[in-house]
DNA sequence: TGCGGCAAAACTGTCGACAGTCGGCAATCG
DNA sequence: CGATTGCCGACTGTCGACAGTTTTGCCGCA
């Protein structure tokens, strides 16, 4: 567990179309150039693109499976559309792995770990203090991350990444309501404290109260706006094993 | 959300080929017809299942997102082999769901859910005086999926069926060294005395105790045998973002 | 003017084919 | 005799095409 800083990636960037399709997707999904709901035609994103059906459609079932996309059978691939319930859903089992994560930290908090958790913190405030909404929640996802990756459970880690997929969803959403700046840095520091305090109940109050915000601010900016379209699934595909 | 116990999929056989394709591989890992770490080539199942390549590799896609393929470039896709960290940190996250989970269950405890709950365990019972291991396992998932369902979170409940699957990666293991049918019965009915009981202390002191005891049997089982094969990645993509 | 039905267009699901790449084997050189 | 290099086979990544289905737009009719 080497500090491995430095990406070994970057020798020859020749990635799969597959790949760059999905990142191409990912960011027009979450900048709104494609709206929740809406249908995306293969053929259409495959003349965009300059590549065939087969990448775009294996591309969309990666998507698919990190909660971007949705697909209806002969009908094709629509962009997801969090309700309020759906995204409640979502902080509740962020809360629910958060807790757990941070728990774990705090049993095995070494100095690597609180430096590094330090150093976000710091990129954190400087990014709350620009004017780039996306880039404030970005890192402030990262800052979660980086919790997560301490808590040294490769698999809860995963688990949050498809979760921060979702909450993506709704970026925009977010940096409109998101909190002020001043106020995201004291309740990181305050993660922070209750990590170096090391008592469990600080901790889980801390990220308690942190969630509890973010929450609030998120489910507030949905309100009635990203409702799940036309939905006439009442409540289909449950209990199926 | 009428109690629809029975399996509302074979209306039709025809369903997609991708999903033909995928539960026809699924079965075929978790039945170890292909060992862990085989390579799949994508050719030779065309040529045996009669499709193209292109469901194939969908399928596979599919499979690779649940845990259950890994994909290398250029390479192919493998049967994903579980070493014993891996194990105990799908243990670790299972545990963390299932606390979560009956913590909410415990909150909205109703009736409808109390008997849902009863009946499988009562099936879980028959289940684990028969000799199909395979079936007492997948009977006790049951029990638990119940469980996160009446939790009333359709999102946590997907978290734990992704985990799962990867959990049915090593279900052969499992047989072997599962627990005996009197101590699964009782490990069941704890669980329900404390959500009887609606005590949250009560109710984590059985999930605990609970998990704890398969995570055992399970780690147990697994040892040195699926290790991870020739795996020379020490820590690539982590933190990569 | 509004509505129902029909035909055409567009789209998805699936297929076979081609090119670039990777791993293994053999021949060659030190 | 061991190591290196070039070649060959197999396979993946990608493409264009076809069939069946869904959607759309138009036309006739009330």
């Amino acid at each position: 567990m080497a500090l491995s800083t430095a990406a070994p990636r970057p020798f020859i960037q020749q990635q799969n179309l597959v790949e760059q399709v999905a990142d191409y997707l990912t960011q027009a999904i979450i900048q709104q150039h494609f709206l929740p709901g809406e249908r995306l035609s293969e053929v259409q994103l495959s003349r965009d693109l300059g590549v065939s059906r087969a990448p775009v459609r294996e591309a969309a079932r990666l998507l698919e499976s990190r909660g971007l996309l949705i697909s209806k059978p002969r009908r094709g691939f629509f962009v997801r559309a969090l309700n309020a319930v759906e995204l409640e859903d979502v902080f509740d089992l962020r809360l629910c792995l958060e807790r757990h994560a941070i728990h774990r930290l705090a049993e095995r908090y070494t100095p690597e770990a609180q430096h590094a958790l330090k150093q976000q913190v710091e990129v954190l405030c400087e990014a709350a203090a620009s004017n780039d909404g996306t880039r404030r929640i970005e890192e402030d996802l990262q800052f979660h991350r980086l919790m997560l990756h301490y808590a040294g459970n490769e698999r809860l880690l995963r688990a949050f990444d498809d979760l921060t997929h979702e909450l993506r969803l709704c970026i925009t959403l977010i940096t409109k309501t998101h909190e002020a700046p001043d106020t995201i840095a004291t309740s990181h520091f305050k993660l922070l404290d209750a990590l170096d305090s090391g008592s469990p109940a600080a901790c889980r109050e801390a990220i308690d109260y942190h969630i509890g915000v973010a929450r609030k601010f998120v489910v507030k900016g949905v309100g009635e706006t990203g409702d799940s379209s036309d939905e006439d699934s009442a409540d289909e595909d449950i209990l199926s094993r």
